[in-house]
DNA sequence: TGTACATCAGTGAACGCGCGTTCACTGATGTAC
DNA sequence: TGTACATCAGTGAACGCGCGTTCACTGATGTAC
């Protein structure tokens, strides 16, 4: 009755594909993985259905991937750096540092809903992302990036507030990435409802949090 | 290649025990099933595990749950239902109505805290967190333990700020308890951070929220 | 208060299926001369 | 510029395992008289 520790599993790819062939084929693996997570979600994604979607047989798929998680991390890998992109870029372009209130809630609205585009386009991005909450392994990865961005949010926008000590602005940072990836979340997960307005009140509150801090 | 729905399962309890022997059955199941979700997480636990380490037949197991996403969904019922019920008793013992910033901020960091506790408390509770977000007909059970603690918070609040459209209102309280999940996730998720800090921060920017809404 | 019977609860043993995975092989591409 | 060879890429077919699930049965509990 101790407690068992979970499985590890290696997530690399075993070969990197050389020939244009190859790389065809590890794309369409991807692809595939990437639409049967979109339709059928995290749970029912098998390498065989893979493989055979993809007009593949199992050793042309275990040649590029050891498992399935292997697939996902690297599908998880390439959302997050789309993401991520996005976000440093949205920083280096100012980021908070509008003059006015107004100026600087269209600047976060504007991040916001460029990022549930991102998971919208991205094939399977919702289920990507569940699966980057829910599967331990993927787990890290997700905080490694939030923290990577939260980081570089604190660097350029520390200057701002200069009497907020270091490790406040950290945790203020972190809180914002993260709350603002669970409000990209909310909004794809029921596009049915207001997405817009329940942007603009979260980036509102975001922004209100952010001039008091100064 | 057109799209596939979801399986779907039955979810609930085929019988209910009725003798006491039963019960104990019962619960010994789903006791069981929080242990391995703990210590081994969702994609682990499966139901001839279940039956090995609660000492039970399969037969046992499936005189009461049709199969695992039954189980899980009992626990993730039970675990909401405690979120919900200390929510509840939050709203109607005053909740967002201090009379002072820093009264409202007290109150509200005692119910993040709460809640935090009562997932840390609840066997597997970490585990059927990511779940009720990860497997989409779980995830339906959480909106709506969401929207109800969303409607009944809008109700209670709403004579503070006349002026607030209830279309408004309710976008706002749907946002505060979806984030204040995700926060409590944020904090249970990774303890060795400072969840203190963290739950202060978070709760200001609520208040902070609030207060600029009236 | 005991007995007979009905119903509830759980067992032992096995099933079929599909999962991840691998072996021995053929075909495609690249390269040295 | 063609040929021989090495390496890369993918196939066909099957494997063992463990999963969810079920069948026929025994034992435990409740109840009518």
């Amino acid at each position: 009755m101790t407690a068992v520790p979970p499985k590890r599993f290696r997530l690399k790819a075993k070969l990197q594909p050389t020939q244009a062939r190859a790389q065809d084929t590890y794309e369409v693996i991807l692809a595939t993985a990437g639409e049967m997570l979109r339709d059928r979600g995290f749970e029912q994604l098998t390498t065989n259905a893979i493989c055979q979607r993809a007009g593949l047989t199992p050793p042309a798929l275990y040649r590029y991937f050891p498992n399935k998680y292997a697939i996902l991390k690297e599908l998880g890998d390439r959302l997050m750096a789309a993401q991520d992109e996005e976000m440093i870029g949205w920083i280096e372009s100012g980021g908070l540092a509008g003059a006015t209130f107004d100026e600087r809630l269209a600047s976060i609205v504007a991040i916001q809903t460029r990022m549930a585009e991102i998971i919208r386009a991205f094939p399977g991005g919702i289920a990507i992302g569940r699966a980057l909450r829910a599967v331990p392994m993927l787990q890290k990865l997700r905080f490694a990036s939030r923290d990577m961005v939260a980081t570089e949010l604190a660097a350029a926008i520390g200057p701002l507030y200069p009497r907020v000590d270091g490790s406040r602005l950290a945790v203020a940072t972190r809180m914002l990435v993260e709350l603002s990836y669970a409000a990209t979340e909310m909004m794809v997960e029921e596009p049915d409802r207001d997405v817009d307005r329940l942007a603009v009140e979260v980036c509102r509150m975001f922004v209100l949090y952010f001039d008091d801090l100064g």
